[in-house]
DNA sequence: CTGAAAGCGCTTACAG
DNA sequence: CTGAAAGCGCTTACAG
């Protein structure tokens, strides 16, 4: 068995004092009316018996539980994972503990999460929300318990929301591709109707149809998460093989761009020479691709302190106005967007 | 404020029955003793006011958290965040929850976690542990606690681990590199006393001083993580230029392929002609490097589902045996391992 | 300066 | 078949 813990019961026995008066000098609370000598007797006791603290008692006791629920879209994508280890640091530095899981972009999934996080009291939610969360997010809301969605913004639903500014980066990215020369740009995105590929997919399609160069959609291919593989291989065999082929591509996410760049170098095409390329999201990963990769950035860091440091202060006051936070993204142009016939 | 949730008491009141009954019902304990009608009535309305049970105050009732501590390296390595997925998964299907932090190979942090999983009262932990932990764990053995350690040994202390065969896998690794053709194999690992590490050079060391080839740290280098970019140039610019240059590199970490490779295409050195190419660990990134990579993958799905279930196991009977898991790694040797010329 | 007492939301041995 | 009561480890208003 376990050995039994060593509870303020224990201390005070041993000491033959009140539960209260060593919960009150633990917390350090009545300080100034406590006797220093007891005080640090307390204070020593406890450190010798090994006193920890039972933070199960204290948060049903106080009905606030120091526990924050992460509900990420899949921990084992790089973007997410970096997501999670910036804030369980933030957490951690107010004294929060996180609990996460992966919704695995399923509404069952993501459902089950939201009552098992609730069952353990959570005293707030960081949220990446899947498709067909806006019935629960709403009930959250009515509930008043303190949510703060990444990412994935629901336009219909006021809540505290960090994201970034997916739409103009897009678009500002894909000018700068036309300004380099490039005039035929195609792009693949995942079909979702979650924001931020709906804005990135915006983005293009207004970066494209400004001055009628074409109509946003000639050259814009949706492709389904299951099936990525195969269909981003046939999506850009077909764009480059067209009569009037695309002369660069824009991956709307990380997992878009690897495999699309996996089948552009086995298909010999060069790189920014018979394309060029732009992708949504930084990763470690295109350090390895022969030709520096032009990319765009989220602010991973500052999304995971904002959205701690709203979730936080709104845990601490209910009445604070819901903040929606639009974070810049970085565009990091390299030698894949240079036109360089 | 947060409306208060209902508990049991308020669905006994509107009932006009006991807590007790309420629980028994919901629990479905002494199901064969209560009447039908109570406890159909019992459970439509706890379904109708919506009520979630509190899991601390079971906890608290029942000292047991159906709660993991997870203590990882980093989380936002891949290995970790692939790790931290399926132990979740697992977890999950057993009602247990996750908790986790990443100890960043700091004493110090380690040290924090565990005493803060502990005071939430974890029913058990899987550690990736750090070096200077010993004590630590050896605590926690004492104090009975269960705990799984993954990837990282330690083997004065008889606890509950699952490893995988770094030693012999990369024996082997080696081997088969010199069997290709190979015969000035260098390695670049990183400085640690931990047994992945260390077991991994020890391999190494004794494949290549196998007949007489050379002896093991000819071409040996140890890397200091947080000087790792720098270190990795520095080595390999080292090993290519000697009089005897080396014909192969075994990197022993995911990172240090990662910068060892972008190194490697930036002095043009091809592989495998001029260098042939082992590394530990598994990365999507390697497929955009040019030519397919080798490596060594770790079972990381069994690594998890296996550190859940002993743990949960020995949750359940403290008195089970240690058990000590050493998994197989599999060794995917592509075309960096083949020697052309 | 300190203690007795109630209560957070649950479970369970006991009694009827 | 059902209820009263104690207790898990804490905190805190109240009394002295």
């Amino acid at each position: 068995m376990i050995k039994k813990r060593v509870s303020m019961k224990d201390i005070a026995q041993r000491l033959g004092i009140s539960t209260a008066l060593v919960s009150y000098v633990l917390n350090g609370k009545l300080s100034d009316r406590i006797n220093k000598a007891t005080a640090s007797l307390v204070k020593d006791t406890a450190k010798e018996m090994g006193y920890q603290p039972n933070l199960l008692a204290k948060s049903l006791r106080n009905s606030k539980s120091y526990t924050i629920g992460l509900i990420l879209a899949d921990i084992a994508n790089p973007f997410s994972a970096h997501l999670a280890r910036i804030i369980e640091d933030e957490a951690k530095k107010s004294e929060y503990t996180v609990i996460f899981g992966s919704a695995d972009e399923s509404h069952l999934k993501f459902n089950d999460l939201v009552q098992t996080f609730l069952s353990r009291q959570v005293d707030g939610f960081i949220i990446a929300a899947v498709e067909g969360a806006e019935e629960l997010l709403r009930s959250l809301k009515e509930q008043n318990i303190p949510c703060v969605l990444i990412d994935r913004y629901f336009s219909g639903i006021e809540m505290n929301a960090v994201t970034t500014n997916n739409y103009q980066v897009s678009y500002d990215g894909i000018m700068k591709l036309r300004q380099n020369g490039f005039n035929r740009i195609g792009m693949l995105h995942l079909k979702s109707s979650l924001t931020p590929m709906t804005e990135r997919v915006r983005g293009y399609q207004d970066a494209v149809s400004k001055d009628n160069t074409y109509t946003g959609d000639r050259y814009l291919i949706g492709i389904d998460e299951p099936d990525l593989k195969l269909q981003v291989v046939s999506a850009i065999d077909q764009l480059v093989s067209r009569d009037e082929p695309v002369d660069a591509l824009f991956f709307a996410s990380n997992l878009l761009a690897m495999e699309g760049l996996i089948h552009i170098r086995n298909l010999n095409l060069r790189v920014p020479e018979d394309i060029g390329i732009l992708c949504f999201d930084q990763s470690a990963a295109y350090n390895l691709f022969y030709c520096p990769l032009s990319y765009i950035e989220q602010p991973i860091n500052e999304i995971g302190e904002q959205a701690v440091t709203i979730l936080l202060n709104s845990i601490d006051n209910s009445e604070l106005p819901v903040q929606d936070l639009v974070l810049e993204s970085r565009l990091v142009m390299e030698r894949s967007a240079l036109k360089t016939s």
